[in-house]
DNA sequence: TGTCTGACATTGTCCAAGACAAAAAAGGAG
DNA sequence: CTCCTTTTTTGTCTTGGACAATGTCAGACA
């Protein structure tokens, strides 16, 4: 926003706290504690962050995730934070994301080449192929993988993101839409959204297929809808399942206490189900949310969901 | 999270953050200046505001998204504030909205009633018989007005509009799908987006509906692309048009000062193009911006522009 | 060696009160 | 009614302090 700062245009807080996740707060108590970032003043005394730091805290904000502490990183030199960074999507993604099956460097390279058209011609080409679920399960997450980290690292634009986003998200729905209705009282009715503060859709479009090929009933609310609400919402369609997304966006504390709150304020009867690639779910349990750590776990846990239905009174 | 507070649950400063979308400083200056919120507190004397206070919160912020000032807000009555979202006029929307040639309140009905398959049946139905260009300009545009109108009022729940959108959405990208794609050199080739902080992509969908009716190459990059990628994207794509929608959250200035800037960093050979139901469009004219007041000239701009395509050196 | 425990260190979020630019409203002149 | 200037309103930024929740680690014990 503003263009100081010898060599590059500089970022005001807010702008930060958005592209990077960390609140105002951490930022401002980062700097006091650990000499890290160095923001400079622009005329008003307002902080301003040189991009190539802001670079580097999204590079923390990663390994943030993965488990590390500030303190350390912070006395790092940024060659010794990018080289770990380097070397984790191997740790972490592994447990969600299965090992992808198909080739993704010819899908990259459409995403580079900016051809849309050749990126839905293939994706289709692979949602025939392999079936839904499948596509899903070895394309589309690996593939989703593949290109946040490769956005991460500024091997890919912002705008070639958007562009494959959408396009992905046209072929899953289309695949989503050759699913067969289920019956008007199918079971279980599965409510799907994410958290106010959490954008990404796609990971619901996953789980929508996923939960639609078991012959659930199906209703999303898509992105962001804030908590009270999706509560409402439970009730009003009758939900047996709550099934929120996750991309590791929203911070650890926010995710857990947003759960813990959800899952306090929703009947007892009604599932709560988490699942994407945020890491504080697999750390940090919530206790009466299912965690699915990986997606092809959806469709043993409904089968598990309709055997204990199935004996109500088991008690 | 916290069950205190005569009554019902209490929320944190973080969640009520969440689920207004006010920032926790703009909370704790109201309560300062105002005397409204009125927070109790916890066992480590931090806020928690009840669920009431909250509610109250949401209706303020869609009255100060509507044009109203916190200052008188703050003082008056809750049923006051009530009447106020009621007496709500839908004066700004009549200009681009088209009147509506079908009933549209048996799809309010269905909103409200919770049956996302009727509402699906329905809009697909309507589709058939209208064709995508009156489904979109006919019914679509008019429901969404009525929709965004009723939400206003405090008529339909967060939730409820949400599931519509996700609903409509659905049927809408059916609709495009259905369009026989164009020839791969087609023109002109149309670059859709929306500027950050514009989390609203229905209008970009009817748009694309219509553009692609004519003929056009599309290509969409999803809503919030940040400016500069916008211009990349163009470069990349060799975009004739940028599209652009507006639904009236971002503010006046911020359109402006966007449009400006994004005429100067475009080739000067590619159009421009704005549309949408933010009222400063009509009002303030930017120079080499061509607004597209309503969605039925769609396609004549687009033969005006064929037009100036085939005869280029006309000057 | 492994594991539990209590002391200690780290860290994110909250609080208070003050400041100020941007935006809106009000006032005044043409 | 429109344009320009002044005044009020309002959101966001600032500093520095506090503290609970969580992670780390050494020492005791089996």
């Amino acid at each position: 926003m503003v263009d100081d700062l010898k060599g590059g245009p500089a970022l005001s807080i807010a702008a930060v706290e958005r592209d990077t996740g960390l609140t105002k707060d951490t930022l401002r108590v980062w700097e006091r504690r650990y000499g890290f970032p160095t923001p400079g003043r622009d005329a008003f005394d307002e902080r301003i962050y040189p991009v190539e730091q802001v670079e580097r805290l999204r590079l923390i904000k990663r390994l943030l995730d993965a488990g590390w502490r500030p303190g350390r990183l912070m006395k790092m030199a940024p060659e010794e934070i990018a080289a770990l960074a380097d070397a984790l999507p191997g740790q972490v993604q592994t447990s969600a994301v299965p090992p992808s099956c198909e080739p993704l460097e010819p899908f990259l390279d459409m995403i580079r080449q900016h051809d849309p058209a050749a990126l839905h011609r293939e994706l289709g080409r692979m949602l025939s192929r392999l079936g839904a679920s499948r596509f899903v399960t070895e394309l589309v997450a690996p593939l989703n993988a593949a290109v946040g980290d490769a956005w991460l690292r500024g091997r890919l634009q912002v705008f070639e993101e958007h562009a494959y986003t959408e396009e992905v998200q046209v072929v899953m729905r289309q695949a989503i839409s050759q699913i067969p209705l289920p019956s008007n009282q199918a079971r279980p009715c599965v409510l799907l959204s994410t958290f106010p503060g959490e954008p990404h859709g796609l990971g619901l479009l996953m789980v929508e297929t996923l939960f639609r090929l078991e012959g659930c009933a199906c209703v999303s609310l898509g992105v962001q809808t804030p908590l009270l609400d999706i509560v409402r919402a439970a009730q009003a369609h009758q939900a047996h399942i709550v099934a929120l997304g996750f991309s590791g966006i929203l911070g650890a504390q926010q995710v857990v206490d947003g759960l813990t709150d959800l899952r306090a304020r929703l009947p007892a009867h009604t599932d709560l189900w988490a699942g994407g690639s945020a890491a504080v779910l697999a750390r940090r349990p919530v206790p009466g949310v299912r965690v699915v750590q990986a997606l092809n776990t959806i469709a043993t846990e409904v089968k598990r969901w309709r055997m204990a239905d199935t004996l109500p009174a088991g008690d």
